[in-house]
RNA sequence: GCCCAGGUGGCGGAAUUGGUAGACGCGCUGGUCUCAAACACCAGUGGUAGCAAUACCGUGUCGGUUCGAUCCCGACCCUGGGUACCA
């Protein structure tokens, strides 16, 4: 019988749906393992070899936890809004449900084609409103929650409202924004909308001023990436910076639980490395600058308020609000300029720019707190208004981006630190500023002489004692705004009565996304929704017009699959209480600072009102490496319709342009594809070099805007999933990037037919039921090991090798029986589960291959009793020596010194060190 | 700029991380089978020198620690990801 993998293929996935195979339900007789992987956005390109490679990582997981005997959840699903469907829409007038609907349906059968072991009966998706009413609840529970630092977690409003109603705003440790104190009497005379305006300072989710990238043109907020040089990337509209009232949620209240999380999760380091960076934790004071001639106060947080004496010049970042106040006449039209520049330009390109120094000063003088002096006030957009307070103390001699800038701008520069085993300096001979982190004070008043964390202490003590400053805990972490100005996302479910927000019950739940005419943003740049009829409650009061953002409906999602049908709750008591959390969670290490801190932040607000039963929700992660895009370019001439290959490019000025790698063969160029696919340069000059157009190439990432997009239907069909399944996880470890490429998947191919041969003779699966010789079975024995020491370490390129290395072994053994094949087939399964399942059957079981027991691996066949030693002589491998595991160090010793071979590397030397590493390696020292 | 990861033959990678560098596979070379091809099978394959045994060189670059370094330390170069409204 011919392997015939079409034919097996689509056998058993019929089969498998037919008798629901991969259902799961609660079962407390076994263990429950939960594994996850990250769910895809359907877009219009389809799945691309890239996706698979996760799911087929988790599915061999999922396949071999539950050949060990666990009751294994491995649920799928859709994110599915998103901008993309958005800016589909908006260029065809395609509502963004059809467009999204026909890609899932396009991705589920993509997925379906390569045997994923998913419980398809728990699917959610994001736009589905039966789900995202409970994004929606969820977000009500935040607007009506906030969070008490002293107890360490969120508590109901109402009981912030019993504290200010009894004692005012004082009596309760909350984060919160800043506001000014009042008393319980001051509290019950504030009008409604006073109250609420005190309440948003204090609820999770709240409504703020946060500054966007305003595209006046399009009437949109862009984000940086779509940002470039303070224009518009796409359109090349002009945009500036700009306050604007969005939803936010209080992440930064779980800062701190969010950093000591990590330290209980199997995570790789680099990625809790990444969250612990993102969330910033510093440690300091905040001090209170006056200003020459103001009654306002600068704040400012530094980590090191030692060096306060160092400090010879304040910066404020642009959008500072005392900027405006501050500036002096004749410098405002100066420092009005700057900031107009400023506006300009995104945060990214702020910070990635250090070496053009910039900044204005603004005629005004800050006063140190501690010894009076005064400091000129500058503005620099080096400096920040989202983090800390957006102005610093600039101590130029133990910074060297300060000391940068007073450089330039000849700031003086006083040393307040010495390090261990220096003088003092002249600062005019530096070249850049000093190291402070140890060493002694000096010029510093009442701290002189002391080191540096002592005289930090000192200082904060003292900075409170005075009433100017108090010691504080900063984080970089910023509030995650939850508004977006577009369509395709779940809309609030909050109303406005006279201005002040209110959500809807919850039995009025799900608020239902409206049909709009279009899906741009109003003429007078109001979001979408503003287009739809009657956005209203049915009192008349207006709706939110803004919509969540795409972290919304993949923050809590995992939760959903334990119990995705329950319409009365997010889910049930009891299904939260068996499957408990992810055991085993796979994506991208892109989402590291988004998706996976979002996700924890909302897991633990769930737990903290009883929903969730596990503080963090993703047990262990594993992030595998992006498949890289191979992709191509073509290089257009600029105002000239005109390419030229890529070896004459230099000879032009050209621009770069992405083209389809699907009408490039090795780097060369369809034309005649190529004007079809872009019609807009159809009548295009091209310049040959050889009678070829030579395309650029690169490895990127792989994205449709790149067109360099592989898709993995084409392979499934010329080699069926088993393969395609196989040849991913071939290509090298889970975590590793790597840039595709299908060269090598004929090798894959070559062993599933030789692994099918294994079982067949004249075409006929003829396997015996003797007992196998010794060479065979110590072959499999070995092979069990190390497949499942290898799954167990998700190291599957190498549980391939080890699988096509005991497959050659067995065919040279001509080993034909039951005892050894059976087995192999099971530990097949889990990589191949197609032509697993076929000779499972052929060997005449009943059941699923997926229901088979893991075989258990025989130690005593795998006993050697002697083991051959690499000898070396000063490190260099010469020889081997098979040495019995009894013998003696001191005979070992003679046996190499004795052995012919080592002569010519120990003649006329002197023997220095004889090492002998049991199990490893003979080094032999000589002089 | 900042944070994280990576760099090993012609190519993907292995060496379970201080102990034989290059497992397994692709590709390539030669051969068997065939009228021929495909499939399959056999042999070889890091570089240099050599008929060979063997020797020297070799894990991005430079330097260090060690009996011994792909692995640890320092400096640098290059590539990829993230950088808060792409998902």
């Amino acid at each position: 019988m011919e392997y015939n993998f079409t034919n097996i293929e689509k056998k058993w996935q019929k089969i498998w749906k037919a008798n629901q195979v991969y259902k799961v339900t609660e079962d407390n007789s076994k263990p429950k393992y939960y594994v996850l992987d990250m769910f895809p956005s359907p877009s219009v390109a389809g799945l691309h070899v890239g996706h698979p490679l996760g799911y087929i990582a988790s599915d061999i997981y999922a396949r071999y936890k539950r050949l060990r005997g666990f009751n294994v959840l491995h649920p799928m699903g859709f994110d599915a809004y998103g901008l993309p469907a958005e800016q589909y829409a908006i260029q065809t007038g395609t509502h963004p449900a059809t467009t999204t609907e026909k890609n899932i349906k396009r991705y589920r059968s993509q997925l379906d084609q390569l045997g994923f072991s998913f419980d398809w009966s728990r699917e959610v998706r994001t736009c589905d409103s039966q789900y995202y009413k409970w994004t929606q609840w969820t977000f009500i529970q935040l607007f009506h929650h906030w969070y008490d630092q002293s107890q360490q977690k969120a508590r109901p409003i109402k009981a912030l409202v019993d504290s200010f109603e009894k004692q005012g705003s004082d009596a309760v440790d909350a984060a919160r924004d800043e506001h000014e104190p009042f008393s319980a009497e001051a509290w019950k005379q504030m009008s409604e909308k006073q109250q609420s305006d005190i309440l948003m300072h204090y609820r999770l989710a709240y409504l703020s001023e946060t500054m966007v990238n305003w595209c006046p043109a399009l009437g949109t907020v862009l984000a940086n990436d779509e940002v470039k040089d303070g224009y518009s990337e796409r359109g090349g509209h002009p945009v500036e910076r700009k306050r604007m009232q969005q939803w936010s949620l209080r992440i930064t209240a779980y800062a701190e639980r969010l950093l000591k999380g990590l330290e209980k999760i199997d995570w790789s380091d680099s990625l809790k490395e990444m969250q612990k960076n993102w969330i910033g934790k510093s440690v300091g004071a905040s001090v209170d600058f006056g200003i020459e001639g103001h009654d306002e106060k600068i704040e400012v947080f530094t980590t090191r308020p030692d060096t306060l004496w160092g400090t010879t010049f304040m910066v404020l970042a642009p959008e500072h609000k005392l900027v405006e106040k501050i500036t002096t006449g004749e410098k405002k039209p100066e420092g009005d300029a700057y900031i107009e520049k400023a506006k300009k330009r995104s945060e990214r390109e702020r910070q990635a720019e250090t070496k053009a120094i910039s900044g204005v000063f603004t005629g005004a003088y800050g006063i140190n707190p501690l010894n009076g002096k005064k400091i000129p006030i500058w503005i620099a957009d080096y400096v920040l208004s989202g983090y800390g307070t957006g102005a610093i103390m600039a101590v130029p001699a133990h910074d060297s981006r300060d000391f940068k800038f007073a450089r330039h701008f000849d700031i003086p520069i006083i040393q307040v630190v010495v390090p261990k085993g220096e003088q003092p300096g002249n600062t005019d001979e530096w070249e850049d500023s000093k190291d402070s982190t140890e060493g002694t004070i000096i010029n510093s008043d009442f701290i002189n002489g002391m080191k540096v964390k002592d005289a930090i202490r000192k200082v904060i003590d003292y900075l409170e004692a005075q009433n100017i400053g108090h010691a504080k805990v900063n984080y970089k972490l910023r509030d995650a705004i939850f508004s977006r100005q577009r369509y395709w996302g779940e809309p609030f479910p909050v109303f406005y009565k006279n201005g002040v927000p209110y959500t809807l019950d919850i039995n009025q739940l799900p608020l239902n996304l409206p049909e709009v005419d279009k899906y741009q943003p109003t003429e007078y740049g109001k979001p979408p929704l503003a287009r739809a009829e009657n956005w209203k409650t049915e009192d008349g009061y207006p709706l939110e017009t803004n919509t969540m953002p795409g972290f919304a409906g993949s923050s809590g999602y995992y939760l959903r699959y334990m119990d995705p049908h329950n319409e009365e709750r997010y889910f049930s008591a009891e299904a939260v209480n068996y499957w408990q959390d992810v055991d085993l969670y796979i994506g991208g290490a892109e989402h590291a600072t988004g998706h996976l801190i979002y996700a924890r932040f909302w897991n633990k607000f769930l737990y903290d009102i009883g929903l969730s039963v596990k503080e963090e929700p993703f047990k262990k992660l594993i992030n595998q490496g992006m498949i890289q895009g191979r992709s191509n370019f073509v290089y257009k001439v600029k105002n000239d319709n005109k390419f030229v290959s890529h070896g004459l490019r230099n000879q032009y000025d050209t621009i770069k342009q992405h083209v389809n790698v699907n009408i490039v063969n090795n780097d060369i160029l369809d034309v005649e594809a190529f004007r079809k696919w872009r019609p807009d340069v159809g009548d295009a000059e091209f310049v040959l070099e050889d009678d070829n157009y030579i395309c650029g190439w690169e490895v990127e990432k792989m994205s449709k805007s790149k067109y360099n997009v592989q898709n993995p239907d084409d392979l499934v069909e010329q080699y069926g999933a088993d393969t395609l399944r196989m040849y991913e996880m071939f290509l090298g470890p889970i975590e590793a990037h790597k840039p595709w490429d299908t060269n090598g998947i004929e090798g894959v191919f070559r062993f599933v037919k030789k692994f099918w041969r294994l079982f067949h003779q004249d075409n006929r699966f003829s396997v015996s039921d003797e007992k196998a010789d010794e060479k065979s079975n110590k072959s499999l024995h070995a092979c069990i090991k190390k497949v499942g020491e290898d799954i167990e370490r998700f190291s599957f390129n190498t549980c391939i090798s080890t699988l096509m290395i005991t497959t050659n072994e067995l065919l040279e053994h001509k080993a034909a029986q039951r005892e050894v094949l059976e087995p192999m087939v099971i530990l097949l399964a889990p990589f191949a589960p197609h032509i697993a399942e076929e000779l499972w059957h052929l060997f005449g079981n009943d059941g699923s291959v997926v229901d088979a027991e893991f075989p258990a691996f025989n130690p005593s066949l795998l006993v050697e009793n002697s083991f051959e030693y690499p000898v070396s002589f000063n490190g260099k491998m010469r020889f081997k020596l098979d040495v019995p595991n009894d013998m003696k160090k001191e005979d070992i010793q003679e046996a190499v010194m004795n052995h012919p071979k080592a002569q010519k590397w120990i003649e006329g030397k002197q023997l220095i060190k004889f090492i002998f590493v049991p199990k490893k390696i003979i080094n032999v020292v000589v002089k």
